[in-house]
RNA sequence: GGGCGCGUAGCUCAGCUGGUUAGAGCGCACGGUUCACAUCCGUGAGGUCUGCGGUUCAAAUCCGCGCGUGCCCACCA
């Protein structure tokens, strides 16, 4: 049973993964009997688009520690799996392939495109899986969901229905935000502004009653979308503005359109921004629209579902594109005199989240879910500890979209996801309606399954910030309500990885790392070990690839170290020595006590500082007391000394030392336990018991 | 505009509720070992802990301001 010269985890990982795999030891059904009390983790949906990216390496790793800690700890562990559907992403990317051919969806027909995307993710959707399972993740894969299955689907419905009995699910025609290319509504989460040069347009509108300019007799608006001047229906000032009381009630004459609007007043105008006189466009702008309902405005729509102008529109305009029409609206300004000057001015462009193209506002026909209701179950969990945010800071974040909530558009104008469950309906639901319902739905509600029983509410959640609106806060407010518990006790935000310039990395920014390619290099533990060390508080991590070396290093450390002892335990290689050896403390050296103590120290300090969620501190003490302590001056110690409780200490030592490391680096260690002569051996390392404090 | 972070050795970062000569990994210099170590061990150089001010017997650690930097949110058109 010896330990081969050096380690090498490419022969090693997928053959233990394997063997793992086999023991069913990742299905909570199987493990053995005394792992009874359950802790569950699900996983954050990775989408069926999406590839490996030092983001989920890091969320990978973070919840294998925890999984495997506690089932060392003889608890019943269950990591779920799953994949999501991502409407508008995976319609995205097919439609992608599709233009390679020169077609559209809507050459296809609904039934046959989504025939595709079936095709598709038959093909793709489960690499993400597979390099989960590459990072060592102990997913209980026979539990493995996809949010569009055929029970999936069923918890869905069912949720859908109960919202829509209850009246908080209604129809209505609001101003959303609308992506031209997806042909589709977002959410007000799903949009990413982006910082543009632009410019701000100063407008003439004369007043009515003499409709020329050249006594001054007109107001002055600004303007980042002069396009929009078409579907004005009034202008607005602040009501304490006094360069324009004396104007509110009178009339302007709309430049090219040619229409009476009025001059109103709104607490909402900002006199100190531009000119103080704003262009109200209830179709096309948020603000605007509100305005429209405090004061009874009409709502002109002059942009359409494709981006261009409509019959609304001065018929010289019909038809343009959105940008097109800016261009010559503003040539006809300033040909007919209209335009007092243009400033350029940076602003914040709103861009639909996946294909990136910039949106529009428009007033459309939606399914809303109201949810004053929701957000106040969201807002009370945290509020009462029942859910806590780790780092803390991250309530801050989560408390104020809550506070602040709009109703969710939960209807989105794609053929990919679940449909509208009502008659006539031909849209389908949000992705992220279905992902609120992941914690519960992945164990099988609205059945009254045993797993549900035993594994809901599940323990922790572990996620990147991004998503703790998004994702996060729904899945609270949807425990809250359909299972009246919420979903999980504690929510562990995740450091977010960045390269070494402080970039976030991005595949088409060329900045990511794939962290495959880093397993191919160093090794899955090397990697696992590496990348966690960084994972320290809630500081973002600059990648570098040293760390991952750093781990290599150590895992050939803990290998040697491993052969040293083999080597050196003659009985060892007769017979099993016990792994828990009864230690005779009166005969002990100063090294031999030194090392149990700081071996205890260590114990207690992984425990400690895993259950705070401290990673990367947990890897650096195991690390010190493993190379230092252990190898460095123990071991040092052991061959100047010769006795039969040297050779139980080494070996208690270093079982110990792979049980506590095995969270971490769970190969290499998996393969040395299965070469030790250890007394009642469990059949993987993987449930062994955790360590105990001897003193 | 609001909010949240960060700024500690050449690089990436630890340093919890303030208290002995400020730490790790990588890199660097010197020496040793190669009978656990595709290496390892030992020793060492290197930091006015972003700047200024304050609280304190005592501050990298708490407070204020400035500078630099990153992120998130937002209905300044």
């Amino acid at each position: 049973m010896e330990l081969s010269k050096t380690y090498n985890p490419k022969q090693v990982e997928n053959r233990i993964y394997r063997f793992w795999e086999k023991s069913g030891y990742f299905n909570p059904d199987k493990l053995p009997k005394r792992h009874k009390k359950p802790y569950c983790i699900v996983i954050p949906l990775p989408n069926i688009t999406g590839a490996l990216h030092m983001g989920h390496a890091l969320n990978a790793t973070i919840q294998d520690i925890l999984i495997r800690w506690k089932r060392l700890q003889g608890y019943k562990t269950l990591l779920v799996p799953g994949i999501d559907h991502a409407g508008i992403v995976a319609q995205y990317v097919v439609e992608k392939e599709l233009k390679k051919q020169g077609l559209t969806r809507f050459d296809l027909g609904r039934e046959k495109f989504i025939e595709k995307i079936w095709e598709w993710k038959e093909k793709y959707g489960n690499i993400i899986l597979d390099q989960l399972k590459k990072m060592g993740s102990s997913c209980d894969w026979s539990r493995t969901r996809f949010t569009l299955d055929k029970e999936y689907t069923e918890a869905v419905k069912k949720a859908f229905l109960y919202y829509y009995k209850k009246h908080w699910i209604y129809r209505g025609k609001r101003v959303v935000n609308w992506c031209v290319r997806c042909r589709t509504s977002l959410s007000d989460l799903e949009i990413e502004y982006k910082e543009e040069k632009g410019h701000l347009w100063y407008i003439r509108y004369p007043l009515s009653k003499t409709y020329h300019l050249k006594t001054k007799t007109y107001i002055v608006v600004a303007t980042t979308r002069p396009e929009t001047m078409l579907g004005d229906t009034a202008v607005a000032v602040n009501p304490n503005d006094k360069r324009y009381k004396k104007l509110v009630g009178q009339k302007v004459v709309l430049p090219l359109s040619r229409r009476e609007i009025p001059i109103i007043a709104d607490r909402i105008v900002d006199p100190k921004f531009g000119t103080g006189a704003v262009k109200v466009t209830p179709s096309h702008d948020l603000t605007d629209y509100e305005i429209s309902l405090r004061q009874g405005l009409k709502s002109i729509q002059v942009i359409d579902e494709t981006g261009r102008l409509n019959e609304q529109a001065p018929r010289t305009y019909q038809g343009l594109k959105v940008t097109d029409a800016r261009e010559k609206i503003i040539q006809d300004l300033e040909n007919l005199g209209f335009m007092e000057k243009i400033e350029d001015y940076i602003h914040q462009i709103p861009k639909c989240y996946r294909c990136g193209k910039t949106l529009e506002l428009i007033p459309s026909q939606q399914w809303f879910l109201k949810t004053d209701k929701l957000a106040k179950l969201a807002i009370k969990a945290v509020k009462t500890n029942k859910v806590r945010f780790h780092p803390k800071k991250w309530e801050k974040v989560y408390f104020k979209w809550l506070k602040n909530v709009r109703d969710w558009c939960i209807s989105r104008q794609i053929w990919w996801g679940h449909r509208i469950p009502l008659k006539g309906e031909i849209d389908v639901l949000d992705t992220w309606f279905s992902s609120a319902l992941w914690p519960f739905a992945c164990l099988g509600w609205p059945k009254k399954t045993k797993d549900l029983k035993t594994f809901y509410p599940t323990n922790v959640l572990s996620t990147a910030r991004d998503i703790i609106n998004l994702w996060v806060g729904r899945m609270i407010f949807s425990g809250a309500e359909f299972m009246k518990k919420e979903p999980f006790q504690d929510v562990y935000i995740h450091a977010t990885v960045l390269n070494k310039e402080g970039k976030r990395m991005s595949k088409s920014l060329g900045t990511g790392i794939d962290p495959i390619d880093l397993i191919e290099k160093y090794g899955t533990d090397a990697t696992r070990f590496g990348i966690i060390w960084q994972a320290t508080g809630s500081q973002d991590i600059r990648f570098v690839e040293d760390n991952i070396k750093m781990g290599k290093k150590f895992c050939n450390k803990v290998w040697n170290a491993s052969r040293f002892v083999l080597g050196q335990t003659e009985s060892a290689k007769r017979k099993a020595q016990s792994a828990k050896p009864q230690l005779k403390t009166q005969n002990l050296t100063n090294a031999d006590k030194k090392i149990l103590k700081a071996l205890d120290k260590t114990i207690k300090s992984v425990d400690k500082d895993l259950e705070k969620f401290q990673f990367g501190r947990v890897a650096r003490e195991l690390y010190g007391f493993f190379w230092r302590d252990f190898c460095d001056v123990y071991i040092e110690e052991t061959k100047k000394q010769d006795s039969k409780e040297t050779q139980k200490i080494l070996f208690y030592v270093l079982l110990s030392s792979l049980e506590l490391l095995h969270p971490f680096m769970p190969f290499i260690t998996e393969e040395i336990y299965q070469k030790l002569p250890v007394k009642n051996k469990k059949k993987c390392l993987m449930v062994e018991d955790w360590p105990v404090l001897k003193n």
